[in-house]
DNA sequence: CGCAACAATGAACACGTTTTCACGACTCGT
DNA sequence: ACGAGTCGTGAAAACGTGTTCATTGTTGCG
C-alpha cells in the first residue's frame, strides 16, 4: 500500500474510498489526490474477501448470438455497470436447461446476484447449490398468469418483475381480426419454454374471448432455421394458415422467408405475420415485423433495480414491478 | 473452513484442490469427498488475493446486439469456460473508442488479461493505465498490410494473431470479374476503423492487380440504417454501381434492402454484392449473402490459446498464429 | 546398516482490504 | 465549568486462501 506517502494510516485510505464513513474532508481530498497520482485503487479481491461482496452479477444464457439475448446482456450490462457492477458472463452447454456443473462452476466466482436467462433450472439443484447469500433472479412466467415473473431462490422472497403480455396480444389479434384473418396459426418456442406456453395460453384466451377458432399451433425452438422448417411442413400439407403469431421475432423471420421463397406466398397479402420480442433486426426492411414489443432496456433496467434493493435491504419485503407490452406495427399485417 | 472435519490441516485441504502438490492420493481423496458432501469450493477471492489471479478475463466491447461480436462473445466465453475462466463484459459508452475511465474501472476488477474488441485506444491511455500485470490483447490489422494482428500491451511482447484476408477478397473479385461486374464499390465501416481500412486497402490492390478501376468508395458505420442510407445517397446521384463490396455483413444487408426497396434493382442481377465475416444472418433466405468468411469460432480459440499461453509463461517469446479466410458463395453474386 | 534424497505434513506468514474497538479532541446543553 | 455526546483517528483483528520453511517419516542406494 504506496498511499502512506500521505503520512495516514491505512484506515484513512480505506475510509477515503468509501463515501458513508467519517474522515476530514480535507484528509479525504488529499488521499483521493495521491491515490489518483499513483494510479492506485482498492484491490477488489481484497475487498470482497472481507466484505463478502464481489460486486459482480452472474448472468447465464444458453446462446449470446441471439439477438433477443444479446440485445438483453448489453442492456444488463451497461444497467450494471452504471452502478460499479460488473457482468460475468457464461453459457450452458446445449440446450436451454442449466446443469448443476454450471451452477457450481459460476458461484465460485462468488456472484453477488445471479440473472438465469434460463427456464428449466430444477428448483432441487437450486436449492442445493446456492447459498442464501446470492439472490437468485430465475426469469420465467407465473404459471397460468400472461406474465413473466422474477422469482427469488428463497420461495418466501418474492421479488417480481412482472410482464404484462396481454395487451400486445390483444392489440395484435384485433389487429389481424381487422383485416380479416381468420386461420391463425401460433409458431411455439422450444415446447418447455414457459415464456412460449405463456404466450400460447394468453393467446388463446385472447382469441376465445373474440370468438375465433382454437390457433393452429406448430413447434419451433426460437431459432430462424427451425422456424423456416416448420413452416414449410405446415403448409406443404395442409392449407395452412393466413396468419402466423410466432414465439419470437427470430421465428417470425424464418416464417416469412419460408412462405416467400418455398411458396411464392405474399406478406402481407397472402399471410400475416406477427412476431415477439420488438429486436433490432425487425425494422429491416426485408422483414419490416409488425410485432409484440417488449422494453428490453426499461425491463434490465427493473430487473438491476429489483437486485440492488434486495442487495441493499436483504430482508425487506418483496418488491413488484410491472411493465406493459404493446404492439409496433410494421409491414407484415395489413 | 468447514472441511477439517477430515481431521486435517487447512493446507492439505489447499493442496487437494491444487494437482501439482504433494499430498497421499488416499488423503486428497477424502478431502475431495468431504468437500463435495459440504458443497465446499475454495473461495475465489481469498485465491484472487494471494495468488493474484482471478481467472477471469476482461472483454470490452462497444455494441454486444451486433451479430458480429456477439458471435464472438459467445464463442469466447465458451472456450474461457472450458479453461476455468469466467469472462468479465464491459460496454464503451458511445462509439468504439474506450476511454480512461472504462479502462480504469475494468482494472478494478483485476482480469487477468484484457480482450478488447476496440480500436482505437490512445496507445498512453494504454500504458498509463495498465501495468504490466495484464497482458492486454488489442485486435486490430497492422498497418500496410493485409492482415489484423493483436498486440500486447508491453510493446516488446508481441504476440499475434493474425488474420489473413487477402484469400477471400481475392475470391470475391474473381468472382465479380466472372460475372462482368467492372464499377466496384465499397462501403466502409467507421472511417477510423482499421478493419475497414485495411479490407479496403486489401481490395484496391487485388482489383489493381486484376486491371479494374479504382473502387467508389461509399461511407458506413458497419450498421445497417448506415448502409441503407449511404446507399440510397449513392445511387441517387450517380449511376450507382454493379457490385457493391461492404465491410461487414450487417452492412450489406443494409445495402441490399435500400436496393431493392429504394431503387426497385435486383440483387444479383442489377446489383452484386459481396459482405464481411459470415455472420448467422448471412444464410437467411432473404439475404442469402456471399460473403467473405472469418471463422470467429475457430479465431476465437486461437486467442484464447494465446493468452493461455503468455500467462503460463510471461517471459516468453512473441507467440504468432495466423488465420486464413474464404469467400462463402451465395445467391448475392451470380 | 548408514546416510542421503525425497514425499508428506503442518505451523507461521503474507495478501490488501474492512471492521471493531478504544482513545483523545472537540461541541453542546445545562 | 462539567459531563454527555459526536467526530476523527489509528491499532489490531479478521476474511480464506497460497506459499515458504522446517520437521518428520519413508525410500533408495551403496
Amino acid at each position: 500500500m504506496v498511499a502512506e506517502r500521505a503520512k495516514v494510516s491505512r484506515v484513512a485510505v480505506s475510509r477515503a474510498f468509501n463515501p458513508h464513513t467519517s474522515l476530514k474532508p480535507e484528509k479525504r481530498a488529499l488521499i483521493l489526490r495521491i491515490a489518483q497520482e499513483l494510479n492506485y485503487t482498492p484491490d477488489r479481491a481484497a475487498r470482497a474477501l472481507v466484505s463478502g461482496r464481489s460486486h459482480s452479477v452472474g448472468v447465464i444464457v444458453p446462446d449470446v448470438c441471439s439477438p433477443r439475448e444479446s440485445q438483453e446482456i448489453d442492456a444488463l450490462t451497461t444497467a450494471l455497470q452504471n452502478e460499479g457492477f460488473a457482468t460475468l458472463l457464461f453459457k450452458t452447454q446445449t440446450d436451454m436447461s442449466m446443469d448443476e456443473t454450471l451452477l457450481t462452476y459460476m458461484k465460485g466466482f462468488n456472484p453477488d446476484a445471479v440473472i438465469a436467462f434460463v427456464e428449466n433450472i430444477p428448483p432441487a439443484t437450486l436449492a442445493r447449490v446456492l447459498d442464501q447469500a446470492v439472490p437468485i433472479y430465475v426469469h420465467y412466467p407465473l404459471e397460468g398468469q400472461p406474465e413473466t415473473g422474477v422469482l427469488a431462490a428463497d420461495k418466501t422472497l418474492h421479488d417480481q418483475l412482472n410482464v404484462m403480455q396481454r395487451n400486445g396480444i390483444e392489440q395484435a389479434v384485433a389487429l389481424l381480426q381487422g383485416y380479416g384473418a381468420r386461420r391463425i396459426a401460433y409458431l411455439s418456442g422450444l415446447p418447455r419454454s414457459l415464456a412460449s406456453v405463456a404466450r400460447e395460453q394468453t393467446l388463446r384466451a385472447v382469441m376465445a374471448d373474440r370468438g375465433l377458432d382454437e390457433p393452429i399451433v406448430f413447434s419451433g425452438d426460437f431459432t430462424y432455421d427451425t422456424a423456416y422448417a416448420a413452416t414449410v411442413d405446415l403448409f406443404r400439407v395442409g392449407q395452412g394458415a393466413d396468419a402466423v403469431f410466432a414465439a419470437n421475432d427470430v421465428g417470425a423471420f424464418g416464417v416469412i422467408d419460408a412462405l416467400r421463397h418455398e411458396f411464392g406466398l405474399r406478406v402481407p397479402q397472402d399471410v400475416k405475420v406477427v412476431g415477439f420480442d420488438d429486436i433490432e433486426q425487425s425494422h429491416w426492411k426485408s422483414y419490416s415485423l409488425t410485432t409484440v414489443k417488449i422494453d428490453l432496456a426499461e425491463r434490465v433496467r427493473a430487473l438491476v433495480r429489483l437486485i440492488l434493493r434486495r442487495l441493499n435491504d436483504p430482508g425487506a419485503p418483496a418488491f413488484v414491478e410491472t411493465l406493459q407490452t404493446r404492439l409496433v406495427v410494421r409491414g407484415t399485417v395489413g
